[in-house]
DNA sequence: TGAAATGTTGGGGCG
DNA sequence: ACGCCCCAACATTTC
């Protein structure tokens, strides 16, 4: 029996269910079909593609090596998988489940039209620890609050069983032409992707090494460090596992025997935060399961009347790319521009600048985000966006405004982050590092610093975009009442 | 996974 | 010795 293996964002080999079960009915033939526009609007972005490039370099040499060939293809999924059938006379066709709505939508098209057609088609699940229909309050609603749904998923046993890769893979010998990965054309025309490629090493053996050492560097620190954007801390699994190159079960299955191995009380709360953190991502996916509307409007019905401030390209572009001219806010920013990725921190005092002291509309910074991440997922980001904007589940109320000049000297307490990515303010005192408008005119001279000059003056005024906002709040809250 | 304003407490300087 | 004030430190409330 021959079975299409139908890959996704799920590129991997180690615990992967589909894979597991084409094995057992015999010969394998590896597909990979680029279809973008299927996705709806939220087409993958730059930063994506590229990671996709070279993961799907990856994947084809694991599966060289374990005697398959990757088959590249594209145009719309289910007739290009028609087509694959027809040319190698697979009878079945089975994939791992994606969760967006868009997707959702497309795969039950697809599994309905294969099976109205006499071809087994068959999905499995790679991606979450439970399927979303799984994980449910009393009442039967989904939860909307994370606390109480982390709490139920421990409860209900976080899975860690994990199958090992297969040492080989059965495969036809007259395999169906593909394409060149280089004719998806998914790497930039531009030069922009050196510091990308300096951080990352996209791919499973990338991935599963990352985990290994995070598990024995980092991950007993965790608790602490996973809020300092100057050291590192996080994982930075993240991409791994948009792309599935790692699983939610493989990082259990980690945490598993991490605690085994440590004693300590700072080790075993570093890894229940960092499974929390795995949590986190799975309550992302829930959610987007149980209400698809939420990748382009507010869970929170009060916010969708909410007039969102217009606010002019020039503002934003200073965002972007790191103008703004408040340091742990540009450094941030420059950091994702360069390199893809930003620390989550870091992450919430950008979005909490531009959505609350600047006003514009959470899909804003979303749009960016999804452009420049290599980690860009739409259900961790959607939850991330509208949580900061206080539109989403267990939402920073409206009035939670981070201060980035505190959160500064809190989480990069010695301006490290901030030097590193604002070299112009490198020479700062620390006491000024994270506010160098307060800085005295001879202290910023001799550092070489000339505000509105080398380094922008702050393009918003934090104590009264502040109360602007608080402003907004009494505003949603008064018509609630009225309503 | 806030920040700022307001309230409370207690030690120490001082007349 | 005592009351008074100041203010830091901490707690609570409010946005």
């Amino acid at each position: 029996m021959k079975t299409l293996l139908w890959f996704r964002r799920d590129l991997r080999l180690t615990d992967n269910p589909a894979l597991v079960r084409a094995l057992e009915d015999g010969q394998v033939i590896p597909v990979y079909i680029h279809a973008p526009q299927e996705e709806g609007h939220w087409t993958p972005g730059g930063a994506s593609l590229w990671w996709l490039h070279h993961s799907l370099v990856a994947l084809g040499e694991d599966l060289r090596a374990r005697g398959a060939d990757l088959v590249i293809r594209q145009g719309p999924s289910l007739e290009t998988l028609q087509d694959l059938i027809r040319e190698t006379g697979a009878q079945q066709v089975f994939w791992n489940r994606l969760y967006e709505p868009a997707l959702i939508e497309r795969d039950k098209g697809i599994k309905q039209a294969l099976r109205d057609a006499g071809i087994k088609a068959e999905s499995f699940n790679a991606a979450l620890l439970f399927e979303p229909w799984a994980v449910a309050k009393q009442d039967g609603d989904p939860y909307k609050v994370f606390t109480p749904f982390w709490k139920t998923c421990l409860g209900l046993g976080v899975p860690c069983d994990v199958t090992p890769a297969p040492k080989r893979i059965r495969t036809p010998s007259d395999r169906p032409k593909g394409e060149t990965l280089e004719s998806l054309g998914l790497l930039p025309e531009l030069d922009w992707d050196a510091g990308i490629g300096e951080l990352w090493q996209p791919g499973e053996a990338g991935a599963l090494e990352r985990l290994a050492d995070f598990m024995v560097e980092a991950v007993a620190g965790y608790d602490e460090m996973r809020n300092r954007p100057d050291r590192d801390g996080s994982s930075r699994l993240s991409p791994y596992l948009h792309f599935g190159e790692i699983g939610p079960r493989q990082a259990a299955a980690a945490c598993l025997v991490a605690k085994a191995r440590h004693g300590g009380k700072a080790a075993h709360q570093g890894i229940d935060s960092f499974l929390r953190e795995i949590g986190w991502r799975e309550f992302a996916h829930h959610l987007i399961y149980h209400f698809p509307a939420t990748t382009d409007e507010p869970l929170d019905p009060r916010f969708r009347e909410v007039p969102w401030s217009q606010v002019d390209e020039m503002t934003l572009n200073a965002w972007r790319r790191g103008h703004t001219g408040i340091p742990l806010v540009d450094a941030a920013m420059r950091a994702l521009w360069t390199t893809g990725w930003m620390h989550n921190r870091a992450r919430m005092v950008v979005a909490s600048l531009l959505t609350k002291n600047l006003g514009a509309h959470w899909l804003t910074g979303a749009n960016w985000f999804w452009d420049t991440l290599v980690d860009a997922d739409l259900a961790s980001n959607t939850l991330g966006w509208q949580w900061t904007a206080g539109c989403g589940a267990d939402a920073a109320p409206y009035f939670r405004v981070f201060n980035p000049v505190l959160q500064g000297e809190r989480f990069d307490p010695d301006g490290d982050y901030v030097r590193r990515w604002v070299p112009e303010l490198a020479r700062l005192p620390l006491k000024y590092i994270h506010k160098p408008w307060e800085a005295p005119e001879a202290v910023l001279k001799s550092a070489g610093v000339r505000l509105g000059g080398n380094y922008p003056r702050p393009i918003v005024d934090l104590a009264e975009s502040r109360r602007q906002a608080l402003g907004k709040w009494e505003d949603i809250k008064r018509a609630k009442d009225e309503g």
